[in-house]
DNA sequence: TTTCACATACGTATTTATACGTATTTTTTG
DNA sequence: CAAAAAATACGTATAAATACGTATGTGAAA
């Protein structure tokens, strides 16, 4: 091993950054170097201005700046940067959208220590890594272009899953970045493919699609 | 202070365990021993059953046993077991759920290390801890006793599960023979007292509260 | 009995959603 | 490469929801 890998944390959950650092810190073998965390997305993308890194781990649910749009501007801009999604989002258009955008390993928030840092040694080497959330079935699936059983485009789908969790036009257009009208008009393609002829039956279909997920209570 | 406070961690998230037992261990006044960390409610419940445990710090979230029966049990036969909820689950109706089954603080994902602590050491003295979260102010009004599990009056309730079934005003009005002006009054009622700013999340609300039933395609 | 929660009802101003049309750019695909 | 699909963006008009205030009848509880 040369050099250590220049890991990067963002996440909001202050513990848990805590328990990231701590986890490649006291790596034996002395493999990783943490050259910062994060609480949110803007915070990291500052960072990126000025110095460099090689892997960094990102939750999906931020304030300020999720990681949605965070991995869609390192994507544009940045490509060097690989991405690692440490995440409790597991459901399966918010996976998809993400390996679209080339991040490396996509993992549940159950993940043990030993997972973590062999994600972050294939994402240092530009390799995927599968786990029981994201298998090797699912990436070729998911590369090889399949059609959603819902009918809705993937931006769609992501559009209908912010409508669905509250979140109005102009909201949304700043979580994504993008133009009010935009968001307007996808929602209006989204009304007319899944027939609803109002916001209450879209959040059901938003469930009933998994694009939404009912927390049990 | 005398003897440590016996902390038990329980949450699905391997390295946020790991980061809160890091925080409690080292800590500068050695106020904390950590007794354990547990994937999931049911590994901690056994625990119970051979030894004992001052405060818990839980998650909501969690396979196998989630927070709401742990906490559930923990209340009715363990009572003497202090617990904290450290979530992402912000919604009020959980904070409610929790704050009614005698937990002592309520800490949103992003709480910081000190923030935590404190939290524990209020618990240990069966006392209060408030935050941005659950302040004092909706602790009493929990307290001082809104009737139903919702919230809502039982003509609430209905007007509730039509409007999250898809109808608008009008139609509700013309469908239970009441004036629009009436339904719209109610609507404001309802949106108020659930903390709801939009039909999205009503309808989430009445997924999660039994007013609506999710039927399986 | 009188207070109080609930259900009823109206008015008004503001915000947000919806439903059209149009058009350019980007990405995907045959 | 060319065609198609998806994503982007704006304008404009109408419909609906939201957030205030106010008021009245009714039935139950203190």
């Amino acid at each position: 091993m040369s050099k250590p890998i220049e890991v990067a944390i963002v996440d909001d959950h202050t513990v848990l950054r805590e328990g990231l650092r701590k986890l490649f810190v006291e790596d034996q073998k002395k493999r990783f170097e943490v050259i910062g965390d994060f609480g949110n997305g803007s915070d990291f993308l500052d960072y990126l201005k000025k110095k460099s890194c090689d892997v960094v781990v990102m939750d999906i649910h931020m304030p300020i700046r999720g990681g949605e749009s965070t991995v869609e501007l390192i994507h544009k801009k940045i490509p060097d940067v690989s991405v690692v999604i440490l995440t409790m989002n597991t459901r399966n258009y918010m996976m998809e959208f993400m390996v679209k955008l080339g991040v490396y390993a996509y993992l549940p928030k159950e993940s043990g220590s030993e997972e973590i840092k062999n994600s972050v040694l294939s994402a240092r080497d530009k390799k995927m890594f599968f786990n029981r959330l994201l298998t090797a079935e699912k990436y070729k699936l998911i590369k090889n272009g399949r059609k959603e059983p819902s009918g809705l485009t993937l931006r769609e789908q992501f559009i209908t899953s912010l409508v669905a969790s509250g979140l109005n036009t102009v909201e949304i257009a700043e979580k994504i970045n993008l133009s009010p009208s935009t968001v307007s008009k996808h929602r209006e393609n989204i009304m007319k493919k899944t027939q609803c002829s109002n916001i209450a039956e879209l959040v059901t279909f938003a469930y009933q699609h998994q694009i939404l997920e009912l927390t049990p209570r």
